[in-house]
DNA sequence: ATGGTAGCGCTGCTA
Protein backbone atom coordinates (compact mmCIF):
# COMPACT_ATOMS: atom_id res chain seq x y z
CA UNK A 1 0.00 0.00 0.00
CA UNK A 2 1.17 3.63 -0.98
CA UNK A 3 0.48 6.42 0.74
CA UNK A 4 1.31 10.50 -0.22
CA UNK A 5 0.68 13.72 1.31
CA UNK A 6 1.32 16.86 -0.62
CA UNK A 7 0.64 19.93 -0.65
CA UNK A 8 0.00 21.52 -3.90
CA UNK A 9 -0.40 25.29 -3.51
CA UNK A 10 -3.97 25.63 -5.25
CA UNK A 11 -5.68 22.63 -7.06
CA UNK A 12 -6.30 24.88 -9.74
CA UNK A 13 -3.31 25.85 -11.33
CA UNK A 14 -1.78 22.32 -10.30
CA UNK A 15 -4.73 19.72 -11.25
CA UNK A 16 -2.49 18.80 -14.37
CA UNK A 17 0.46 17.47 -12.88
CA UNK A 18 -1.34 15.97 -9.44
CA UNK A 19 -3.10 14.04 -12.64
CA UNK A 20 0.50 13.76 -13.94
CA UNK A 21 2.03 12.64 -10.65
CA UNK A 22 -1.35 10.37 -9.54
CA UNK A 23 -0.78 8.22 -12.86
CA UNK A 24 2.98 8.22 -13.00
CA UNK A 25 3.06 6.75 -9.32
CA UNK A 26 -0.33 5.23 -8.35
CA UNK A 27 -0.95 5.67 -5.07
CA UNK A 28 -3.21 4.31 -3.11
CA UNK A 29 -4.32 7.18 -1.19
CA UNK A 30 -3.49 11.01 -1.67
CA UNK A 31 -3.69 13.76 0.50
CA UNK A 32 -3.35 16.92 -0.41
CA UNK A 33 -2.97 20.78 1.29
CA UNK A 34 -3.77 23.57 -0.22
CA UNK A 35 -6.45 23.42 -2.30
CA UNK A 36 -7.45 27.16 -2.35
CA UNK A 37 -10.77 26.34 -3.98
CA UNK A 38 -14.12 25.77 -2.54
CA UNK A 39 -15.98 22.10 -2.86
CA UNK A 40 -17.74 23.36 -5.42
CA UNK A 41 -14.70 23.95 -7.42
CA UNK A 42 -12.86 21.51 -6.35
CA UNK A 43 -12.54 19.05 -9.51
CA UNK A 44 -13.89 15.62 -8.63
CA UNK A 45 -14.08 14.53 -11.61
CA UNK A 46 -10.77 14.03 -12.83
CA UNK A 47 -9.82 12.01 -10.03
CA UNK A 48 -12.81 9.86 -10.25
CA UNK A 49 -11.20 9.26 -14.02
CA UNK A 50 -7.88 8.48 -12.45
CA UNK A 51 -9.65 5.97 -10.98
CA UNK A 52 -10.12 7.80 -7.02
CA UNK A 53 -12.88 9.02 -4.97
CA UNK A 54 -12.26 12.42 -3.45
CA UNK A 55 -13.29 14.11 -0.43
CA UNK A 56 -12.37 18.23 -0.13
CA UNK A 57 -13.10 20.59 2.36
CA UNK A 58 -12.34 24.03 1.52
CA UNK A 59 -14.08 27.82 0.88
CA UNK A 60 -11.77 29.57 -1.32
CA UNK A 61 -8.89 31.42 -1.27
CA UNK A 62 -6.48 30.13 0.93
CA UNK A 63 -6.36 26.69 2.92
CA UNK A 64 -8.77 23.39 1.71
CA UNK A 65 -7.40 19.70 1.99
CA UNK A 66 -8.60 16.64 0.45
CA UNK A 67 -8.26 13.19 0.39
CA UNK A 68 -8.07 11.10 -2.99
CA UNK A 69 -8.28 7.58 -2.55
CA UNK A 70 -8.30 4.48 -4.71
CA UNK A 71 -8.93 1.59 -1.79
CA UNK A 72 -12.34 3.47 -0.47
CA UNK A 73 -13.87 6.24 1.28
CA UNK A 74 -15.82 5.86 4.32
CA UNK A 75 -16.57 7.72 7.70
CA UNK A 76 -15.43 11.12 6.05
CA UNK A 77 -15.02 14.03 9.17
CA UNK A 78 -14.51 17.59 7.70
CA UNK A 79 -13.10 20.02 10.54
CA UNK A 80 -12.70 18.82 14.02
CA UNK A 81 -15.01 16.91 15.95
CA UNK A 82 -17.54 18.88 18.37
CA UNK A 83 -19.06 22.08 18.05
CA UNK A 84 -15.60 24.57 19.13
CA UNK A 85 -14.58 23.05 15.30
CA UNK A 86 -15.34 25.96 12.50
CA UNK A 87 -13.81 28.77 14.97
CA UNK A 88 -9.93 26.46 15.00
CA UNK A 89 -9.98 24.82 11.90
CA UNK A 90 -10.21 27.13 8.92
CA UNK A 91 -10.46 24.58 6.37
CA UNK A 92 -7.51 22.57 7.66
CA UNK A 93 -8.44 19.09 8.22
CA UNK A 94 -10.48 16.54 6.90
CA UNK A 95 -10.35 12.70 7.64
CA UNK A 96 -11.82 9.75 6.21
CA UNK A 97 -11.39 5.84 6.03
CA UNK A 98 -9.90 4.54 3.54
CA UNK A 99 -9.92 0.36 3.74
CA UNK A 100 -8.46 -0.39 6.28
CA UNK A 101 -6.91 2.96 7.30
CA UNK A 102 -7.64 5.87 9.08
CA UNK A 103 -6.86 8.78 7.47
CA UNK A 104 -6.11 12.31 8.26
CA UNK A 105 -5.01 15.56 5.63
CA UNK A 106 -4.35 18.51 7.48
CA UNK A 107 -2.82 21.15 6.92
CA UNK A 108 -1.22 23.20 10.02
CA UNK A 109 -1.42 26.84 10.29
CA UNK A 110 2.06 28.70 9.42
CA UNK A 111 2.28 30.51 12.51
CA UNK A 112 3.68 33.55 10.78
CA UNK A 113 5.80 35.39 13.58
CA UNK A 114 6.71 33.80 16.84
CA UNK A 115 4.30 34.73 19.58
CA UNK A 116 2.10 36.22 17.12
CA UNK A 117 -2.23 35.57 17.33
CA UNK A 118 -1.22 33.03 14.45
CA UNK A 119 1.43 31.63 15.99
CA UNK A 120 -0.88 31.42 19.29
CA UNK A 121 -3.46 29.35 16.69
CA UNK A 122 -0.89 27.10 15.11
CA UNK A 123 -0.48 26.10 18.81
CA UNK A 124 -3.82 25.95 19.51
CA UNK A 125 -4.03 23.79 16.41
CA UNK A 126 -1.70 21.15 16.90
CA UNK A 127 -2.67 20.67 20.68
CA UNK A 128 -6.70 21.00 19.58
CA UNK A 129 -5.22 17.79 16.89
CA UNK A 130 -3.91 16.11 19.64
CA UNK A 131 -7.53 16.09 21.38
CA UNK A 132 -9.07 14.59 18.41
CA UNK A 133 -7.05 11.78 18.39
CA UNK A 134 -7.12 11.17 22.01
CA UNK A 135 -10.89 11.37 22.01
CA UNK A 136 -11.68 9.50 18.85
CA UNK A 137 -8.64 7.73 17.98
CA UNK A 138 -6.56 4.66 19.24
CA UNK A 139 -3.40 4.03 18.58
CA UNK A 140 -3.30 0.40 18.26
CA UNK A 141 -5.86 0.90 15.26
CA UNK A 142 -3.83 1.73 11.81
CA UNK A 143 -4.33 5.57 11.72
CA UNK A 144 -2.12 8.01 9.14
CA UNK A 145 -2.29 11.76 10.45
CA UNK A 146 -0.19 13.24 7.29
CA UNK A 147 0.16 16.69 5.76
CA UNK A 148 1.74 19.97 6.19
CA UNK A 149 2.61 20.53 9.81
CA UNK A 150 4.86 23.97 9.32
CA UNK A 151 7.03 22.66 11.87
CA UNK A 152 10.82 21.25 11.03
CA UNK A 153 10.93 18.58 14.19
CA UNK A 154 14.78 18.77 14.60
CA UNK A 155 17.34 21.29 13.43
CA UNK A 156 18.51 18.50 10.84
CA UNK A 157 15.40 19.26 9.09
CA UNK A 158 16.30 22.94 8.01
CA UNK A 159 19.23 24.12 5.63
CA UNK A 160 20.49 25.99 7.93
CA UNK A 161 19.35 26.76 11.45
CA UNK A 162 21.40 29.63 12.10
CA UNK A 163 19.26 31.08 9.52
CA UNK A 164 15.99 30.87 11.76
CA UNK A 165 17.03 32.35 14.16
CA UNK A 166 13.65 33.48 15.99
CA UNK A 167 11.60 32.09 13.16
CA UNK A 168 8.34 29.88 13.58
CA UNK A 169 8.79 26.36 12.71
CA UNK A 170 11.61 25.22 14.49
CA UNK A 171 10.67 26.78 18.18
CA UNK A 172 10.57 24.40 21.51
CA UNK A 173 7.24 25.05 21.17
CA UNK A 174 6.09 24.11 17.66
CA UNK A 175 8.50 20.79 18.07
CA UNK A 176 6.96 19.79 21.08
CA UNK A 177 3.46 19.94 19.99
CA UNK A 178 4.46 17.55 17.50
CA UNK A 179 6.08 15.49 19.59
CA UNK A 180 2.83 15.19 21.83
CA UNK A 181 1.28 13.58 18.81
CA UNK A 182 4.33 10.74 18.73
CA UNK A 183 3.83 10.71 22.39
CA UNK A 184 0.18 10.04 21.90
CA UNK A 185 1.85 6.45 20.05
CA UNK A 186 2.53 8.13 16.13
CA UNK A 187 5.60 7.60 14.43
CA UNK A 188 6.98 10.06 11.73
CA UNK A 189 7.29 7.50 9.32
CA UNK A 190 10.19 9.01 6.65
CA UNK A 191 12.54 9.42 10.18
CA UNK A 192 11.95 6.02 11.55
CA UNK A 193 13.40 4.49 7.93
CA UNK A 194 15.63 7.69 7.39
CA UNK A 195 17.01 7.87 11.21
CA UNK A 196 20.50 9.31 10.18
CA UNK A 197 19.83 11.82 7.25
CA UNK A 198 19.80 15.28 7.04
CA UNK A 199 16.30 16.29 5.80
CA UNK A 200 15.41 15.52 3.77
CA UNK A 201 13.30 18.12 2.51
CA UNK A 202 9.67 18.55 1.63
CA UNK A 203 9.60 22.32 1.04
CA UNK A 204 12.04 24.89 -0.45
CA UNK A 205 10.64 28.46 -1.00
CA UNK A 206 10.13 29.88 -4.64
CA UNK A 207 12.12 32.43 -4.05
CA UNK A 208 15.99 33.19 -4.21
CA UNK A 209 16.53 30.33 -6.33
CA UNK A 210 16.36 28.38 -3.03
CA UNK A 211 15.42 24.80 -4.56
CA UNK A 212 18.50 25.05 -6.87
CA UNK A 213 20.77 25.86 -3.35
CA UNK A 214 19.34 22.93 -1.64
CA UNK A 215 17.63 25.54 0.80
CA UNK A 216 14.83 23.63 1.74
CA UNK A 217 12.86 22.30 4.92
CA UNK A 218 11.52 18.89 6.16
CA UNK A 219 7.71 19.89 7.10
CA UNK A 220 5.17 17.71 4.97
CA UNK A 221 5.24 14.63 7.62
CA UNK A 222 3.62 10.93 7.58
CA UNK A 223 3.03 10.45 11.14
CA UNK A 224 1.82 6.72 11.18
CA UNK A 225 0.50 4.14 14.02
CA UNK A 226 1.99 0.90 15.80
CA UNK A 227 0.69 -1.15 13.68
CA UNK A 228 1.18 1.03 10.26
CA UNK A 229 4.50 1.36 11.72
CA UNK A 230 5.67 -2.26 11.80
CA UNK A 231 4.77 -2.58 8.05
CA UNK A 232 6.60 0.81 7.19
CA UNK A 233 8.89 -0.58 3.76
CA UNK A 234 9.59 2.93 2.15
CA UNK A 235 9.59 6.23 2.95
CA UNK A 236 10.47 9.14 0.77
CA UNK A 237 10.20 12.31 -0.67
CA UNK A 238 9.74 12.85 -4.55
CA UNK A 239 11.83 15.66 -5.33
CA UNK A 240 11.36 15.05 -9.05
CA UNK A 241 7.92 16.83 -8.44
CA UNK A 242 9.45 20.08 -7.64
CA UNK A 243 11.52 20.63 -10.81
CA UNK A 244 10.24 21.74 -14.21
CA UNK A 245 7.47 24.27 -15.05
CA UNK A 246 5.28 25.70 -12.51
CA UNK A 247 6.00 23.20 -9.61
CA UNK A 248 4.33 23.46 -6.09
CA UNK A 249 6.69 24.64 -3.57
CA UNK A 250 5.85 21.51 -1.54
CA UNK A 251 7.40 18.13 -3.07
CA UNK A 252 4.99 14.49 -2.00
CA UNK A 253 6.10 12.66 0.62
CA UNK A 254 5.33 8.84 0.05
CA UNK A 255 5.09 6.33 2.22
CA UNK A 256 5.02 2.83 1.49
CA UNK A 257 3.30 -0.47 3.54
CA UNK A 258 3.24 -3.71 3.44
CA UNK A 259 0.77 -5.63 2.70
C1' DA B 1 22.52 41.33 -6.86
C1' DT B 2 21.41 43.36 -0.59
C1' DG B 3 16.17 41.50 -3.95
C1' DG B 4 14.45 37.75 -5.61
C1' DT B 5 8.39 33.81 -6.58
C1' DA B 6 3.89 32.17 -6.77
C1' DG B 7 -1.31 32.20 -6.24
C1' DC B 8 -5.47 34.72 -5.81
C1' DG B 9 -7.68 38.40 -7.79
C1' DC B 10 -7.54 43.36 -8.47
C1' DT B 11 -5.35 45.38 -3.61
C1' DG B 12 -2.50 43.62 -0.98
C1' DC B 13 -2.45 39.26 1.66
C1' DT B 14 -0.45 34.76 2.39
C1' DA B 15 3.26 31.78 2.33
Amino acid sequence: MKLATWNVNSLRARLGRVEEWLAANEPDVLVMQETKCDDAAFPAGAFKLLGYDTVHHGNGRWNGVAIASRIGLEEIRAGFSGEDAPSIEECRIVQARCGELRVFSVYVPNGRVVDSEFYVAKLAFLKRLREELETTGDPDEPIAVCGDFNVAPEDRDVWDIAAFEGATHVTEPERAAVRALEEWGLSDALRSLHPDEVGPFSWWDYRAGNFHKGYGMRIDLALVSRPLRERLVAAYVDRDARKGKLPSDHAPVVVEFSD
